[in-house]
DNA sequence: ACGTATGTTTACTCACCGGTAGGATCGCTA
DNA sequence: TAGCGATCCTACCGGTGAGTAAACATACGT
């Protein structure tokens, strides 16, 4: 839920057991807890309903108190969607920030990259990551959205660069590429609401098998890049 | 614009200059005209703004009549949604229909359906297309919408097992590529509003390429699969 | 015991928007 | 030119839902 304030300044454990501190730090503690809880219901109910179906009435029936009271961990709703889609990019730009150090050639680090995006949107902030729209936001938040999103887009475009240069990835025109690699992982938010057959993370695995291999057929016989478990289900749902 | 109903029995070019159904004819053929200019104006504007955050008054405004006006035409705001999906699925739907007479490879036959795809999404109506959710649409509709959408899935797994049969594909997953391919594709809706620097035949081209070619290097030397024209121009945008 | 922080409620306002009733207008036909 | 159907308007209704005011409750510090 990556969220600021996270360190209240000392930590509760100070042996006092009725430090005059502890109660305060612990309220403290348990609000971040609670609000956490309201961003989350919120990401849920967003899940099921859309953004624009779900009242705040809903999610605070989802947690079992009333309206004002999800007021009170939040100001509009709008920042309760700013706030879901912040979750669920936070892991997709820590990502990108923890591949740089690896001594890896390109396209593994995109891979781990991609990875942890598709994981991220098959996470329950998916949807609010991915369906957070300028047109649902004032301006200053599209602009943060718009931010956000696009450091990542340029991250990939980089790794992408990188990968063609250590000669890990096939020439390709960057742009595009990374269109189509993000595009094809953030659909996943679509469908997987119903659709459960696979984890976040074999979703992203298979995603990862695709864009490697592409769809003609390669000169060396390698026909999966990744031991494959196959989850055989009849599986329906499609585009959407 | 895909619409029934375009042949109102008898043309209206039978010598008697005077005819007393011409009127009426003209009459109706007009009809269609204002319908289908209704059904455009709200895909327009759907697309600037979103679905719930046009109201039909926006519509209205934008072809210069009142709201009643629009009601005159279509029953609701739903299936004013409902006909700007229609209107851009079709277009995928009859590519998948021709492409089956095609004596040519699955590969190849799995491209054109894309590049179709592709184009449709970065049309006038490729934002409905992809965006028609079932939160927006009554359980009906929604299944509808659903069916089609599901057709067009099926169609594309079928492609992907025939190319991988006739061995034009490399051997995958069909229903996790389909994902992806088809994922990648509707994306293009997302981000062609703010980034028009190529058309929409070039995008489905660009695409084409990167799903053929894939990440991994190729042992051949083909670089592209198709000749690209590179139109060079600063372009911002990102994963959204 | 008592004021004060914090947290939660009831009860409300207010704007917007989908949809409709009913009337005015225009062009065609007789 | 009276009449009729098609088209489009003005004026309205009703529901919904975001957001708020203010009372109420509980626990905390003193």
């Amino acid at each position: 839920m990556t969220n600021r304030r996270s360190s209240t300044s000392a930590a509760g454990k100070t042996a006092v057991p009725a430090s005059p501190w502890r109660a305060s730090h612990e309220r403290r503690r348990d609000r971040e807890l609670k609000r956490d809880a309201v961003i989350r219901a919120a990401a849920l109910e967003f899940n099921r309903k859309g953004y624009h179906n779900t009242s705040l009435d809903d999610i605070a029936a989802r947690l079992e108190v009333t309206k004002p009271t999800v007021y009170y961990y939040v100001t509009s709703k709008e920042q309760l969607l700013f706030e879901c889609f912040v979750a669920g990019v936070e892991r997709i730009r820590s990502a990108c920030r923890e591949v740089r150090r690896l001594e890896l050639p390109g396209r593994e680090r995109l891979n781990a990259v991609l990875r942890q995006y598709g994981e991220a949107v098959a996470s329950e902030f998916g949807w609010c990551m991915v369906r957070a729209e300028q047109d649902d936001l004032s301006p200053a938040m599209s602009r943060h959205v718009k931010a956000l999103k696009s450091e990542i887009d340029q991250s990939i475009r980089r790794l992408i660069r990188e990968g063609i240069a250590d000669g890990s990835i096939h020439p390709c025109d960057p742009k595009m590429t990374a269109f189509a690699l993000a595009g094809a992982l953030n659909w996943i938010a679509h469908w997987y609401r119903e659709d459960q057959s696979m984890s976040g993370a074999q979703i992203a695995e298979a995603f990862v098998a695709v864009f490697e291999a592409g769809l003609r057929p390669r000169a060396d016989g390698a026909v999966e890049a990744t031991p494959r478990r196959r989850s055989r289900r009849t599986a329906p749902a499609l585009a959407r």
